[in-house]
DNA sequence: GCAAAAAATGTAACGCGTTACATCCTATTT
DNA sequence: AAATAGGATGTAACGCGTTACATTTTTTGC
């Protein structure tokens, strides 16, 4: 076996004091003799000595360690909130387990328990589907039974009622989406169509929810046909314009469910000969970087994602040290418009 | 403080048994009688029990935990690399801490020690610039100082001859240049410039170093003025061109550091009013998302990111194993070339 | 039916910090 | 100089699995 790093004993031995003294001076706790302090750090700096962590929270029952699971780090989204979380869980001292279920619920159970294992003292949930599906249920009851009393914060899902310990951190997307339908009337558009993203995912359902309500509040209309789901990739986009296309009414607005899929809206509109915004215009959403790079660059809603990530963490935080959470456990946030070349008045062209 | 879960002395009394049988059932060691095995499982999964796995990683010394230090996962080629490492590391059953350094020196000094702390059984560096500058120098002694012997893994990068427990697994990026010039000067281009990157970091150095020695091997030339360096983003890519268009004399075939930076370029060039490929052949490195978004889509060289995640988690399992490494401790794998729109024959305009 | 071998199970130490409580030392008070 | 308070330090239990070794139970062989 590998040998040993130096241990706690090892320090006090050679400084000839009792190991509490050394955790003592580790700790800055109670009163150490500055000769002792001095004593023992040097002893400590000598064979670069840190304390493991292992040993350290198998007493404290706290690891300083949250998990995050997500469905993919590939995705812009995702990466940019994980990044804020990472800092601020650095604030907070701890570290974090990135977890990726590539959306596969098996990998999500499997994440999760392992997690618990591991002693997490909190979990991030992001971009899961924890609804009434029947998969959430099944995943909601693995978290009662495996993963209580362990604090959860879910961004932009709901869990609410279903965990005892959790909080929640959402982007206003219903709000955002009113924004987007004000936005594009004021621009002269009545039709608006919606491409891409998925029933069941929060984000899309939202988001279509929104729009239905929005239709009382705004003068525009948006049939069934113009609502074409997939993914919430480019290729989503490219396949859900696609279909669209073969209606013979055409929506002069689109909203896709993100600039991912925005973009592969835009670029198959180009490249079937349409000009964008001139033909359609196109919103996206997430201000992903990919919005700056096609051309048009694509007119987006943005996702607080500074705080997505520094509130989820510090709910999270408050609520591993039980602190009372003022009432306020489920936030949400409001979404930034962020106007690029992808969206313009309607034309002649495309009444 | 927080209800203790269920430890195994729980489950031993309530089974009127040891807890070295609970044990033993647990890890499906030595033998246990049939009856027993059975009376055990049914307690523990009637209180969903999971062995805390600190207490089990402080006596094996083995936390079945490794650390990923990268610059950023927002960049798409680390977050590609990361996925594949997760999915790797699960297979050996392990979990992976993810660190972003955001290319701070001491981000990345402070993840190492944390990581150190936390007993992972290994470390895996990505994007690092790791080799003789000075800021290196300084981390290759921490990681001796505060490190060693945890084993380490070095993603494109060099740490051989600086710390004895370590491997690396890169992508022939030499070679991949050779390709690149073989195939541009194919298009009948004889003049070649280089955007984007940064000297002292392994991708750019070598890139640059590979373009040098094939002068020799290629009809071609390569003006000092027609590389411009920057960075590794969009932006990088975009500042780059813009520098160099206010050169008299122009390349006509053009090698980015990365797909993100040739996009820029291409966007650029074509907002100017130039054609890509008709004036300008421009080339990536990564197979990006974004290098099939641009119009016309990237023509790049992609790193082998399957074999990069499981060959580094392979390698690092062998040397946490102990395993004799034949060896082979440094590989170098090839790199594939993706042809798509952004490069053609130089054409009678760019001459 | 008994001895010996094999199987099953138990005991207790171990890994390593932390901390409640005990003990010892120094300084202050009278 | 003795008593007391308070500061400094030590002792040992604790958190929870794992495993070497010891002990008990069962099986095998004759």
């Amino acid at each position: 076996m590998r040998r040993n790093k130096v241990s706690i004993r090892d320090i006090a031995r050679e400084c000839n004091v009792s190991v509490a003294t050394v955790s003592r001076v580790l700790n800055n706790s109670d009163a150490v003799k500055e000769d002792t302090r001095i004593l023992v750090q040097n002893v400590i700096d000598k064979y670069n000595y840190r304390p493991n962590e292992l040993a350290r929270g198998l007493y404290t029952q706290r690891t300083k360690t949250i998990g995050v699971i997500m469905p993919e780090v590939t995705s812009h989204f995702f990466a940019k909130v994980f990044i804020e979380i990472e800092k601020s869980a650095t604030e907070y001292e701890q570290t974090v387990f990135l977890c990726n279920t590539l959306s596969d619920n098996k990998l999500q159970d499997f994440y999760t328990l392992r997690l618990s294992e591991k002693q997490v003292d909190g979990l991030i949930l992001l971009g899961g589907r924890v609804n009434e599906t029947k998969t959430d249920v099944q995943y909601v009851n693995l978290l009662k039974n495996n993963f209580y009393p362990t604090p959860v914060v879910i961004i932009n899902g709901k869990l609410e009622n279903y965990y005892d310990n959790c909080a929640s951190v959402s982007s206003d997307e219903h709000e955002a989406m009113f924004q987007a339908v004000s936005y594009l009337t004021s621009l002269g558009h009545k039709k608006i169509g919606f491409l891409g993203g998925q029933r069941g995912i929060m984000s899309t359902d939202i988001k279509l929810k929104a729009l239905d309500e929005a239709k009382s509040v705004f003068d525009f209309t948006m049939k069934d046909e113009w609502i074409k789901l997939s993914t919430y990739n480019y290729q989503g986009g490219v396949q859900s314009i696609l279909e669209l296309l073969k209606e013979k009414e055409l929506p002069t607005a689109i909203i896709a469910i993100n600039d991912e899929a925005a973009a592969g809206i835009v670029n198959t509109c180009i490249s079937k000969g349409y000009s964008v915004p001139g033909d359609f215009s196109v919103l996206g959403f997430d201000d992903s970087s990919i919005s700056t790079i096609t051309m048009p660059s694509i007119t987006t809603i943005s996702h607080p994602y500074e705080k997505l990530g520094s509130l989820s963490v510090e709910f999270l935080n408050n609520m591993i040290d039980e602190k009372p959470m003022k009432d306020v456990t489920n936030i949400s946030l409001k979404m930034n418009f962020v106007e690029r070349g992808s969206c313009g008045k309607i034309t002649e062209a495309a009444l």
